[in-house]
RNA sequence: GCCGAUGUAGCUCAACGGUAGAGCACCUGAUUUGUAAUCAGGUGGUUGCGAGUUCGAUUCUCGCCAUCGGCUCCA
């Protein structure tokens, strides 16, 4: 065996002695910008020694790898200090997450916000100390022992189901089991902050202990740090719940929790939106129908929703029964109601009112009726998760042999409507055949590559979420992120063997014989509730004009033009636009105020020069721009704004 | 549902064991206004609901409801 090894670095090849540290062949990198390294396209850590020839490359601290290091550093700085200050706690996990990192704890008493501070003080405290940060291997036996004697009863689960090597980083007279790469020293880890505390299941499992979570965040710089909470704060700003109110659009009442309230402002949006799905669907061959609100149980019963939806369903009883209560039971679908949380079994019965013919299919149902979903109180966020909702929900019947082709003309209606109303960053997965499931693997794989074909067709990007997949088929899902870089599934495209099976749907093939449709569950803006919410925080409540619900403000000057400013305010309003006259007794700024916070796309300013001609001073909003034109110049260039599809 | 926090006027927030206050909004009056707040006066609250401790609770304790941040679940 030699002595040496070669190194490549930025192209260029030296040779070294074995065993040379990582940092010693990064000298010229200054050492506060270098927090790790890549050693053949492995993320390490800067002491790890050179053992064979390899290729090296700095990760500097601003770069997104580096960024990695030095969450999960701070993580491991938190962890520490939690350690010190609350004796008996033990660790479990803590990892890098987008923006930040999470430490999960097992503490005597869960942690409140009040403890943040002091964490934070005594992080700054063991950082200035300048603790090395070592890493060193260890047999599982002997790392077992020695986590089980300090009582880390987690961590001895985590490392016997760990890949070898177990490795085990240390800081001062702390350590913990972890994969690393980590920082050299804690005095890299100097602008951090503490979020927020919250409750989160050992492992995510509902029935395992309840840990406590601290979140937090770590940046290269402090003003990297501050530069990001500043960005967090303006996001909360367009906070849908905040801006919904602002603008008059929504409310929410105890009286009905996770119910939207649609003010008239925000029913015009409501219907913009369904009036939009309709111009769609028009082109794209779907036909509106209208169901049933509530469905006797034995519905929900042959769809499935019975044994696995009834904890998240409405549920009623016979009216006309004695007892008038509701048997919740495995057997109770033999008698009551049950309030729709989905379309779907609806729409069979709606299939099945004709005798279907092959030449028939595809069918396309679509309906925007008002669905019910008993949501954990819990899970309830503003428009993001409610328990009333409406979607552009569709069902189509359709062949075998249709299946890519429907799917695809769907993606096309996706990209087509998110395209129209401007959202970027839309993410596509597809979730493929869970654990508990119907049907055969082979009709699963077959029935997974027909949505893949379908996204391949659309030259679209996706991601496979394994194993989430609905029981009865695998699904395209749909995502977009709100304000605060939350991920929201909007679209769905589902395929479903089984509720065909279930209502026993059928029609004739071309020689005679009786066949089974496939049904495909798609939705393309989802619930116009997450929908409406995510709309208001991508675009900050400035909607396009045709989405605006007041359109054209028309600001009078004075009492003098107060019956010029009704005027123009009318003729807008014959013309089809929503208009208004704000012709109350303030001055002019007052009023481009409110209606700047109104979010109004057109202010029209009109005084006595503008009357006298018939003109009318245009401003923009945010004050875009402000300019002079006659009466008709403003409905053609109103007439102009786009209007998708 | 679980963990933590919060709940005061329509909205945003103050007070804190001793009979609740501001700004905005709303109403009235004055002002007749040129592109993000004219001035003055006034109305408005069983301090989320229900118990308990106390001479006295908005304040302390408990239960419930709702909301916020997460977990779980999901459009």
């Amino acid at each position: 065996m030699s002595s040496e090894v070669t190194v490549t670095l930025g192209g260029e090849s030296r040779v070294v002695p074995i065993g040379t540290i990582v940092r010693d062949v990064l000298k010229d990198v200054p050492s506060r910008d270098l927090v790790a390294a890549r050693v053949d396209g492995k993320v390490v850590d800067l002491t790890r020694k050179l053992d064979h020839d390899a290729s090296v490359e700095p990760i500097l601290a601003e770069s997104v790898e580096g960024l990695d290091v030095i969450r999960h550093s701070t993580a491991h700085l938190m962890a520490m200090a939690v350690q010190s200050l609350y004796p008996g706690t033990q660790v479990t996990i803590g990892p890098v997450i987008e923006d930040g990192f999470f430490y999960d704890f097992a503490p005597a008493t869960p942690f409140t916000l009040e403890d943040l501070p002091k964490i934070e003080a005594k992080m700054r405290e063991l950082s200035k100390a300048d603790h090395k940060i070592t890493r060193t291997e260890v047999p599982r036996e002997e790392a077992v022992q020695k986590f089980s004697a300090m009582g880390e009863k987690y961590k001895v689960e985590i490392i016997n189901e760990a890949e070898d090597p177990i490795s085990i980083y240390s800081q001062g007279d702390w350590m913990d089991l972890c994969r690393g790469p980590h920082v050299p020293s804690t005095r890299y880890l100097k602008a951090f902050k503490l979020t927020s505390v919250a409750g989160a299941y050992w492992r995510g499992d509902e029935h395992n202990a309840m840990l406590s979570r601290i979140y937090g965040t770590a940046f290269a710089s402090k003003e990297a740090l501050e530069e990001h909470l500043k960005l967090v704060e303006l996001a909360r700003q367009r906070d849908h719940r905040k801006l919904g109110r602002e603008m008059g659009l929504y409310i929410f009442d105890p009286i009905s929790p996770g119910s939207p309230f649609y003010l008239p402002k925000g029913v015009i949006i409501f219907n913009a939106l369904i009036d939009y799905m309709r111009r769609m669907y028009r082109r794209y061959g779907f036909d509106e129908v209208v169901t049933p609100l509530i469905f006797k149980n034995e519905m929900f019963n042959t769809s499935g929703h019975w044994e696995n939806f009834r904890e998240n369903m409405f549920l009623s009883p016979d009216p006309e029964s004695e007892t008038h209560t509701v048997d919740t039971s495995p057997e109770g679908w033999r008698s009551g109601y049950g309030v729709k949380p989905m379309n779907c079994p609806g729409h069979t019965y709606v299939y099945r009112a004709e005798k279907r013919s092959y030449r028939d299919l595809p069918l396309r149902f679509a309906e925007f009726s008002r669905l019910h979903r008993a949501e954990r109180s819990g899970t309830l966020h503003g428009l993001m998760r409610v328990r009333a909702m409406s979607q552009d929900d569709a069902h189509i019947f359709c062949r075998e042999d249709q299946i890519e082709d429907e799917v695809a003309m769907n993606l096309e209606m996706v990209r087509d409507v998110y395209g129209a109303l401007g959202f970027e960053g839309v993410e596509f997965k597809l979730a493929t055949m869970p654990d508990k499931h119907l049907g055969t693997e082979q009709q699963w794989q077959m029935a997974e590559a027909k949505l893949a074909n379908a996204i391949k067709r659309n030259e679209i990007a996706f991601e496979i979420n394994p194993k989430e997949g609905a029981f009865y088929g695998p699904k395209i899902e749909i995502y977009v992120s709100d304000a605060l870089k939350r991920k929201w599934q909007v679209a769905t495209i589902q395929l479903d063997y089984n509720m065909p099976e279930g209502f026993d749907l059928t029609y004739t093939n071309s020689s005679g014989a009786e066949e089974r449709p496939v049904m495909i569950h798609r939705a393309i803006l989802g619930s116009l509730e997450r929908f409406i919410g995510v709309l208001i925080e991508h675009t900050g409540g400035v909607l396009p004009l045709w989405l605006a619900p007041e359109q054209v403000r028309v600001l009078s000057l004075s009492e003098k033009v107060e019956d010029y400013a009704k005027e123009v305010a009318d003729i807008l309003k014959r013309e089809g636009f929503r208009a208004h006259a704000d012709i109350r007794n303030e001055k002019l700024g007052f009023k481009v105020r409110e209606a700047e916070l109104a979010k109004v796309p057109y202010m029209i300013v009109v005084g006595e020069r503008e009357a006298a001609d018939r003109s009318v001073s245009l401003r923009l909003l945010r004050g875009e721009k402000s300019n002079a034109m006659p009466l008709t110049a403003l409905l053609e260039k109103l007439k102009q704004e786009p209007v998708p599809a």
